[in-house]
DNA sequence: ATCGGCTCGCGCAA
DNA sequence: TGCGCGAAGCCGAT
């Protein structure tokens, strides 16, 4: 089939075909949790259209993943109740939310929704357990089954390269991203759909799988009942895609003028907060930088830039815009194609020679402190600044973004090896953080270890040549009375 | 306040 | 083969 999808962010699953005799397209939602700007809610709207089938959207939550908890419960719940209200009423499109309510209560209703679709679809994501999920699922699936790339910009699969700094990769999307950014997603895919009919769920699935739909709405979903860390609590903000517009509309509105001088000020608050939506794919890349162009009165325009991997005048956007797309983009990216193409990026290994040779070398230095991960993860350390950070992420979900690179750094000065101390980063990072349990949780942890970074001298105990970072100097550099005040305890 | 040295790997010019 | 340059650093010298 040739659609609108390029093909590069299509991958095969399965040799199975299509199945003509099928009754609807399925499409399971798994890390693009949106029914806009989706390569793979496109993908499937293009098969059933071709069939003239409607789609079955399956988005469900499974409650044993790792670090299973309230407070990402309540977000992608969030996220099901926005999707279930734009697809209601929607024509040849079936929505049905799932929630888990006991372990392994889900099995099987792939495979059973499967049997009676043409094709499925589902989202490509290239870390956590969803390769491994993926590539099982689709050994029981008997029909054809894709997983679609609707991560970024630069479709994950374009290169099997990595990329050993930002610098690298930034000089490579230079030349890169100008062909891809011809094809962007389709605004509101399920609109190809009408005159489809909307699948019709059978009694037995759902009396075995229920509807979560009322759940979501009326009556209302008690997460004490699941079988989820209770201990992490929801978070303040709501997650979704109506969260994740407003967000994005407030961050245009009054802070992407201050962003290039004031993202690193905690006290500041020009952060664009979007990175927990763009983790539960809630909003897409491709909608950010089309509403920037907007804010902007910008169109891609890439003839004669210079492709030399500087930070600064490659898009022609504003300065600001420029500061927040190398982070949207360039950084976030980066973290997507380390996981794509290299399956330890988990790996305390997958470091960079040089970080690998300098840790091992100092890996018997003594420590200045040691703590255990408990008094780490209750912010109960001798530094209150790192304190404080500890304390917004466990509290909040989030971590401010100057600030976690501090953290991390200390964290590697405060454990009895680095291979401990990635192993705490990972525990803290993937329990509490929103934006955890992604490529770039483990860009940003290895990062403090040496990952993008380069040497720095002159050698320290325990750091060896990984850069050196201390809270004497960030509370020096960084505006922090607010922020220290509210994480005093 | 600002500068250089610390140090590695890559792409590009030569 | 040499040169420039890089997620945000640190420290001591000027």
């Amino acid at each position: 089939m040739n659609g609108a999808v390029p093909e590069i962010r299509i991958r095969r699953l399965n040799d199975d075909e299509p199945n003509p005799a099928g009754r609807y397209v399925l499409y399971w939602m798994t890390s693009y949790r949106r029914t806009r700007f989706n390569f793979a809610l496109e993908r499937a709207a293009e098969w059933a259209a071709e069939f003239g089938f409607g789609v079955l959207v399956l988005e469900a939550l499974r409650c044993d993943y790792p670090w299973a908890s309230d407070r990402f419960h309540r977000f992608v719940l969030d996220g099901m109740q926005d999707n279930l209200e734009a697809l209601s009423d929607r024509p040849g499109v079936t929505y049905l939310p799932y929630v888990e309510a006991e372990t392994g209560g889900g099995r099987g209703l792939l495979e059973e929704l499967a049997s009676e679709a043409a094709v499925v679809v589902t989202d490509d994501y290239p870390t956590f357990f969803i390769p491994a999920m993926l590539a099982a699922s689709a050994s029981r699936v008997q029909v054809r089954m894709e997983a679609v790339d609707s991560n970024g910009l630069h479709p994950i699969y374009a290169t099997a390269k990595t990329y050993p700094t930002a610098y690298s990769f930034r000089r490579y999307l230079q030349k890169s991203l100008p062909v891809h950014l011809e094809r962007v997603p389709q605004t509101d895919p399920v609109s190809k759909l009408e005159g489809c009919p909307a699948p019709v769920l059978s009694e037995s699935v759902l009396r075995r799988w229920p509807d979560a739909s009322t759940l979501l709405t009326s009556v209302g979903l008690d997460l004490a009942e699941l079988p989820v860390d209770h201990s992490v609590e929801p978070a303040e903000i709501r997650g979704g895609a109506r969260a994740a517009k407003a967000r994005l509309d407030a961050f245009l509105g009054s802070k992407l003028a201050r962003y290039a001088e004031d993202r690193n000020q905690p006290d500041e608050d020009a952060a664009s907060g979007l990175s927990p939506y763009l983790h539960f794919g809630h909003i897409s890349t491709h909608e950010i930088l089309g509403s920037i162009a907007q804010h902007e009165g910008w169109r891609p325009d890439f003839e004669g830039r210079p492709t030399l991997g500087k930070r600064t005048g490659w898009w022609g956007t504003s300065a600001a815009a420029e500061a927040f797309l190398d982070q949207l983009v360039t950084w976030r990216e980066l973290g997507f194609n380390m996981a794509a193409n290299r399956p330890d990026h988990r790996d305390y290994e997958s470091l960079p020679g040089w970080a690998l040779e300098t840790l091992e070398q100092h890996s018997s230095d003594p420590r200045p402190y040691l703590y255990s991960l408990e008094v780490f993860e209750q912010g109960l350390t001798h530094d209150e600044l790192w304190n404080a950070a500890q304390r917004q992420l466990r509290r909040e979900g989030i971590i401010h973004n100057y600030l976690r690179m501090l953290w991390g750094k200390k964290i590697l000065e405060w454990t009895p090896s680095p291979r401990e101390a990635a192993r705490v980063m990972i525990e803290l990072n993937n329990r509490y953080a929103l934006d955890g349990r992604d490529p770039n949780s483990y860009s940003g942890i290895y990062w403090c270890l040496g990952r993008y970074d380069r040497p720095w001298g002159p050698e320290r105990p325990v750091f060896g040549k990984i850069r050196y970072m201390t809270s004497a100097n960030t509370a020096r550099k960084l505006h922090l009375r607010e922020y220290l005040e509210r994480y005093s305890s």
